[in-house]
DNA sequence: ATGGCTTTATGCTAAAGA
């Protein structure tokens, strides 16, 4: 079973990558982030021959989950914070298997309410997926998590090193989820450095590689345990009007 | 190098992203 993940950064402006990306990728379940928009156009999608289960947003965030099987919404907010109304959050049932598709907030700048509520955020993620290990539902949670687990994921750590992405106090409550028994299952199959997500579109970033590490997924033991391949399709940020992250690649087996 | 791009919006400059 093939799982991926891609903060599109628009759905609406890059339809056509993701179409031509689903045809060619054929993955049985895609988790989009960063949709941009209220609308998600569910028709396309559903021509190809894909379940869709969408939270959208005016301009900001917004999440969907893809699915050539059927899909059970559990829930579209994350719990701890019932004020939030930021769509980032969208746990789904498919086929018995817990999928939950996060876009976790930037952060930036440090000090202001956006990382307080980065945070906060992450302190429920961590809750909830503490909740459904003690309740023995294992889980797969795959997305934008907007942290820089180590420093050989990270082109320049020094000088990101005060950053909301990569500073101690976001790792710490990265290395916190895992510590539940999660597993970033990138990390299962590759251990090199400069293995990117992410590259900003200002000059020169993608040309030399100067990237991060920022999309994951985090599988419960049982998962883990099944896990094949885990990887990162760096094709789609080559393409012109490309997103600024990448699709990664999940493969389990039965 | 001080975001050097990219996207969205009760839009034509500002805000957000990472």
């Amino acid at each position: 079973m093939k799982i991926a993940i891609w903060n599109v950064n628009s759905i609406k402006a890059r339809l056509e990558h993701a179409q031509n990306w689903l045809a060619a990728t054929q993955p049985d379940v895609l988790m989009l982030q960063e949709l941009k928009g209220l609308e998600f156009p569910l028709d396309v999608f559903k021509a190809a021959g894909y379940e869709v289960v969408y939270k959208g947003q005016k301009a900001y965030n917004g999440v969907a989950t893809l699915s050539r099987t059927p899909i059970a919404l559990i829930t579209d907010q994350l719990a701890g914070d019932d004020a939030d109304e930021q769509s980032r959050y969208l746990e789904t049932d498919i086929n018995g298997m817990r999928l939950i598709n996060i876009y976790l907030p930037n952060g930036n700048p440090v000090g202001t309410e956006k990382y307080s509520y980065k945070l906060a955020w992450m302190d429920r993620l961590y809750q909830r997926m503490k909740v459904l290990r003690d309740q023995d539902i294992p889980a797969i949670v795959g997305g934008d998590f907007n942290i820089i687990p180590e420093a050989r994921d990270c082109y320049d750590p020094v000088g990101w090193s005060d950053d909301a992405l990569f500073r101690l106090e976001s790792r710490q409550k990265f290395r916190a989820l895992l510590n539940l028994g999660y597993t970033d299952a990138f990390r299962v199959f590759n251990q090199q450095d400069a293995q990117y997500s992410f590259w900003d579109y200002t000059a020169g970033c993608w040309p030399a590689n100067k990237g991060l590490r920022i999309d994951h997924f985090l599988t419960a033991p049982r998962y883990t345990d099944r896990l094949v391949d885990c990887v990162i399709d760096k094709g789609p940020r080559g393409l012109e009007k490309a997103s600024d992250h990448t699709p990664v690649i999940l493969t389990i087996g039965a």
